[in-house]
DNA sequence: ATAATTTAGCGCACTAACGCGCTAAAACGC
DNA sequence: GCGTTTTAGCGCGTTAGTGCGCTAAATTAT
C-alpha cells in the first residue's frame, strides 16, 4: 500500500531535486597525484573537460551510480567511492534543480584505459572546470592526503610486480610521496610504517645492491 | 526556456528521490556532550524519539532546510550546520525513495528551549533510534571531537558571563573536556591554546583565589 | 675477487611535548 | 593581618619523534 501523508499526498507529489554524483578519480602516474578528466559530449550545454558524473537512478545507492558513471563514461571499474560533500546551490545548474554528491575514488593508473575524450591531469595543474568540479578536486585531495597520513597505502595504489600484492618500502614510500606532494624522510617513514606492516620473509628483485624486503599490510 | 535533453525529456520527467535532512544537534550540558532528540508526531509511521529532520524544499540549500527544521521542530535557531554523510539505501524508508543528508549543528545549551516532545540526551547514553539516526550521532560526535582537537571552542559552546564573549582558560578547558569525553591536563591544555588565544587584559570575577585572566580567540 | 650500489637498522644529537611539583601573585574568608 | 584558595607560569625529568652518518649485508658490474 502506497504511503500518503496527513495532507493525502505521496512523496512523489512534492517537488524533488535531481541528484547527481560527480567523482574525482585520483591515481598516481609518474610519481605524481593525478585526477581523471573526461570531455563533455557536444550535446551538453557546458562542453570541455570535467569530472565524470551521472544522475542517480531508482534503486541505486550513490556508490552504484558512481560505479556506473565511471564504467560508462571512462571505462574505469571503480573500487570503493567515498562521499566528500553535497553541492546544493539551487541555481548551480542551468538545466534545473540539481544536487551533486561529490565523491572520491582511487584507482591504480594501469586501470584507467587510455582513450580519446579523457586524460589524467596532475592535481597540481588542474585547468578551470565547470560547476564546482575544482572544489570537488580540492576536497578529494584533502581526503586522500588525510587517509595516507595514517595508514600504509589504504587505497592500494602501489603498483607491485608481486602477484600477492606485497611491496618494498621504497615502492610504498614513492606512492606516499606522490600523494603527499612532498618528499618523505626514509628513516622516519620506515619507523612510522614498522608497526603497520609485516615482513613476508621474501625479497624483491630487479635492482643493484642489497635486495629489498617485501612487506604486506598487517591484518591483510 | 526550459532545458530538454537529447531524448526530449526535462529533468522533471525522470524519477527522483526525496531528499531529507537529519541533524544531530550537539551541545554541552552539565559538562557532558549531549544530543537533541525530538518526539515524532503520532501520525508518523515510526513514532518515538529521533533526530529533527525535514524534506528539502525547492529553492533551499541543505543548510536552509536544516535551519527551518530546527526552528519548526525544536525551536532552535541553528547556527552553521555542517554536512556529515548521505544515507542512500533505496529501501531505508518505508514511505518511498528517500536520501537523507546527515548534518551536525552545535549550539549552546541555553539556546535549546525546554519543552514537551524534546530532550537533551548524553551522547554516551543514546537509546536505539529509527533509521540511521544512531549512525548519524556517531558521525557527529567524531566530527565535533575532530574540530575541538585543533582549535579553541570552534563552535562557541563556552557559556561565559562576559558580554564580549571572552572566557577563562578553565571555562574553555571544561567545554573541551565535555566534548572530548575525558579529562585534559591543564598545563598541556594551556600550552596548546597559548598561541591560539589572546589576552584581553581583563580578569574574571566570582570565585575565591587569584582571578583568572580573560581570553578571546586570536583573530576574532 | 673486488668495487659499486642499494637496503635495513641503529646510535646519537637534537627537538618537541608531557605531567608534576613548586612558586609568586591575587583574590576572599575569618 | 593571616590563612586559604585559585591561577599562571616555569623548571625539570621523562617520553617520543626526527634526521643523519655510519655499518653490515647482499646484490650486480667489472
Amino acid at each position: 500500500m502506497r504511503y500518503v501523508d496527513a495532507a493525502g499526498m505521496s512523496l512523489d507529489d512534492y517537488p524533488r531535486p535531481s541528484v547527481a554524483v560527480d567523482t574525482a578519480v585520483l591515481t598516481v602516474e609518474h610519481r605524481e597525484l593525478c585526477v581523471l578528466l573526461v570531455q563533455a559530449p557536444e550535446a551538453e550545454p557546458s562542453t570541455g573537460w570535467r569530472l565524470p558524473g551521472t544522475f542517480l537512478h531508482p534503486g541505486e545507492t550513490l556508490a552504484d551510480a558512481v560505479a556506473r558513471s565511471l564504467r560508462d563514461k571512462a571505462g574505469v571499474e571503480g573500487l570503493r567511492p567515498e562521499q566528500l560533500h553535497v553541492f546544493d546551490d539551487p541555481g548551480r545548474d542551468d538545466r534545473g534543480w540539481v544536487l551533486s554528491v561529490a565523491h572520491l575514488d582511487v584507482v591504480r593508473a594501469d586501470r584507467v584505459p587510455v582513450r580519446t575524450g579523457q586524460r589524467l591531469v596532475p592535481v597540481a595543474g588542474v585547468p578551470d572546470l565547470p560547476f564546482d568540479h575544482g572544489a570537488i578536486i580540492g576536497f578529494a585531495v584533502g581526503a586522500i592526503r588525510d587517509r595516507y597520513g595514517g595508514a600504509p597505502d589504504p587505497f592500494g595504489l602501489v603498483d607491485t610486480a608481486e602477484p600477492d600484492g606485497s611491496f618494498t618500502l621504497r615502492e610504498l614510500r614513492l606512492v606516499h610521496e606522490a600523494v603527499a606532494g612532498h618528499r618523505l624522510q626514509p628513516d622516519s617513514f620506515r619507523r612510522m610504517m614498522r608497526g603497520l606492516l609485516e615482513d613476508t620473509g621474501r625479497m624483491g628483485v630487479g635492482r643493484r645492491g642489497k635486495p629489498a624486503e617485501l612487506y604486506r599490510r598487517r591484518g591483510e
